[in-house]
RNA sequence: GGUCCCGUAGCUCAAUGGAUAGAGCAAUUGCCUUCUAAGCAAUGGGUUACAGGUUCGAAUCCUGUCGGGAUCACCA
């Protein structure tokens, strides 16, 4: 119904009658007619003056009165230089308003049967979910949404990194330090007690540290490593892994228990399966407050030892090959990438293996062609060779892999660091966007109290929040100040809200009044307000599929603000219900409904919700 | 040093190779007796980092330079 196609349909038939010369639709370029010209759409005539020879407006002539004779809604139509700006009848509106309100599941595809796996999240079990995870879980929660809005069956997973050295670190804390205490004594969420031993940890391995660069020991080490004129700050700076795998006493303890967990020393396991399971019920509470949710998680405990069979394989296909201390390498050199190691000497695997291992995993699991691994752009390099390797092995999944690469989340002074503590957490920054909410409600004498409010105002602050997010561009990095609180003003997700708001108490009075909807169908005189928002609802299709074919919901976000932006001039330069005139009334009435729906079905798409009132 | 990404208004961000590069924030100023003012409208703010090239047309594509970031671990 979208009359773009229908334009680049009309253009390529009169090209091809008119002069002979074949033209695909989709070489013709439409676009909405901008606001300083006359007409509805613009036909971009440039690329094909050379192919029938003739001056651009003689071209744009012809096309135009061949349109004129073969298209009912074409009404006139203007030539200026080689644009071609069409302007429609009423009836062409009448029936795209039509069309949109008839369809429930307007801009959705039909299924593919074809399933999509989405990764995202993807926690560490040592310590809470920050802004960083924060960004991640909207943007795989958005494209999982976006890729079943276009037809596929989407099984969103998570891989839990719930073993190694991080957790055993959370795990001697708590031994040492502990004193027996738990998340319910303490009354603290479960994942912020287990990172609060993390930290302790650190601090006290640092303290030791400390202490041990005054023994005689250390100091014979500076003297005898330095480099060049290395000062002592510097030296021990860089010596701390060394130290930590060499020196410190609780390095060994850490060590120790990473054996043992391996050896499946019960306490061990049994400490482990606590600490994990306190994390656990923390990040459950953050993943409800964001409304993310995974079918299956992926337990690194239970995938880290995969993918030995397929270095196997690889060997022999001779994909990979075999170094004298019997490491296994691929060489990607060709492709401009370095030899990669896919298993050590001892025959223990590295991250590579378990990512290879696991994909298949997931392959013969789910049977899906695509995956979507949603990670920071400091992976890049790693699945770039994940997914070269992987192809070179002959997958048969290899061409359906994507990595969904994503730029951090930084502090206007650099990076977050644990260790300096500017780490934004993801459950504070929640609490201080609703906070924020609640308190501009109160300012502007909206209710707060009540459990509908509360519900509002969560609707408001995580629509906040999440438009905020989600409207960058996935790849850029993003700057986020603390200092400044999250805008609930302008181009941000209440704005969209508000105009879904106006547009639901309108229609509510228009059922109390018993307003007659049907004559909308008598309604001409469309005005340039309202062909602004029919023109944006019938490009809405077009708008998710471009978001999933770009992996990039800023597509979806960007497009909402523009649909509501266009709906707030609609509503503040015409009379709606008050319209005297029963066909205008129930037009733009119907046009408001259309456009409410829209909107909430995008923004559903990026996980926000509408609040009843604001 | 190699590879990859980024550079657009004071700030945060848009712009399928198309017409005079747009929004929001911040600043100034109007608009609530009328469907919810978390709104609308107006003003100022740009050599799209820089230099070449490709073409009817470049913020967008190519080359180079400068600036910022990531990565190049038998860590994950």
């Amino acid at each position: 119904m979208d009359f773009t196609h229908t334009l680049q349909v009309g253009v390529a038939q009169a090209v091809e009658q008119l002069y002979g010369a074949a033209l695909s639709p989709e070489q013709v370029q439409v676009q909405p007619t901008q606001p300083e010209f006359e007409g509805d759409y613009t036909a971009v005539l440039f690329p094909f003056v050379r192919l029938v020879r003739k001056s651009p407006e003689a071209l744009g002539t012809d096309i135009g009165d061949y349109l004129l004779r073969t298209s009912r809604y074409v009404e006139k139509y203007q030539v200026v230089k080689g644009f071609l700006n069409v302007t429609l009848r009423d009836a062409y509106w009448r029936e795209l308003l039509q069309a949109v309100l008839s369809d429930p599941n307007y801009g959705r595809q039909p299924r593919r049967q074809e399933k999509v796996m989405v990764e995202y999240s993807s926690p560490n079990t040592n310590k809470p979910l920050h802004l960083g995870h924060i960004r991640n879980c909207l943007l795989g929660w958005a494209c999982s949404q976006i890729f079943d809005a276009v037809g596929y069956d989407v099984i969103k997973v998570q891989v839990i990194n719930d073993r190694g050295v991080a957790i055993c670190k959370s795990m001697v804390g708590w031994l040492k330090f502990g004193q027996g205490r738990t998340p319910q004594s303490e009354g603290i969420k479960g994942d912020h007690f287990v990172g609060d031993y993390y930290v302790l940890f650190e601090k006290k391995s640092q303290e030791e540290y400390q202490a041990w660069q005054q023994t005689e020991q250390a100091q014979a080490i500076y003297r005898a490593r330095r480099k060049g004129d290395q000062n002592e700050a510097e030296f021990f700076k860089a010596f701390k892994n060394q130290w930590f795998n060499e020196h410190s006493q609780l390095g060994t303890e850490v060590r120790q228990m990473l054996l043992r967990w391996e050896a499946g020393d019960e306490a061990v396991l049994a400490l482990w399966r606590q600490m994990n399971d306190w994390v656990y019920a923390g990040f459950a509470e953050t993943y409800a407050r964001l409304g993310v949710h995974f079918d299956k998680n992926y337990y690194e405990s239970e995938t880290y030892l995969l993918g030995k069979d397929i270095v196997e394989e690889g060997l022999q296909k001779g994909v990979f090959f075999k170094k004298e201390d019997g490491s296994v390498w691929i060489d990607l050199s060709d492709v401009g990438y370095d030899q990669k190691v896919v298993l050590r000497a001892d025959g223990t695997s590295v991250y590579i293996t378990q990512d290879m291992g696991t994909a298949r995993m997931r392959y013969s699991d789910y049977g899906c062609q695509r995956m979507i691994y949603v990670v920071a752009d400091e992976q890049n390099y790693h699945f770039a060779v994940l997914f070269e390797t992987l192809r070179r092995l002959g997958e048969p999944y290899a061409d359906g892999l994507y990595h969904l690469s994503y730029g951090l989340v930084e502090l206007p002074t650099g990076r977050m660091k644990t260790r300096e503590g500017t780490v934004v957490d993801a459950d504070d920054l929640i609490a201080e966007v609703e906070r924020l909410a609640r308190e501009q409600a109160a300012e502007r004498g909206s209710p707060v109290e009540g459990p509908e409010a509360e519900e509002n105002l969560r609707r408001i602050a995580m629509g906040a929040l999440k438009f905020f997010m989600i409207r960058v561009h996935p790849k850029r990095r993003m700057v986020f100040n603390p200092e400044e609180s999250i805008d609930l003003q302008g181009q941000t997700g209440p704005y969209i809200q508000y105009s879904w708001v106006r547009i639901r108490g309108l229609l509510q009075r228009a059922e109390q009044d018993g307003v007659d909807l049907g004559a909308a169908a008598q309604y001409t005189g469309v005005q340039p307000q309202e062909k602004e928002l029919l023109k944006a609802l019938g490009e809405y299709p077009s708008v998710v599929l471009t978001a999933a074919q770009g992996y990039d919901p800023s597509h979806v976000a960007n497009y909402c603000y523009q649909l509501a932006k266009h709906y707030h001039r609609f509503w503040h330069d015409l009379p709606i219900l008050h319209a005297t005139d029963p066909a205008t009334r129930a037009f733009r009435l119907q046009l408001s409904r259309a456009v409410a729906h829209v909107l909430q079905t995008g923004m559903n798409l990026l996980g926000i919700e509408m609040p009843q009132r604001m």
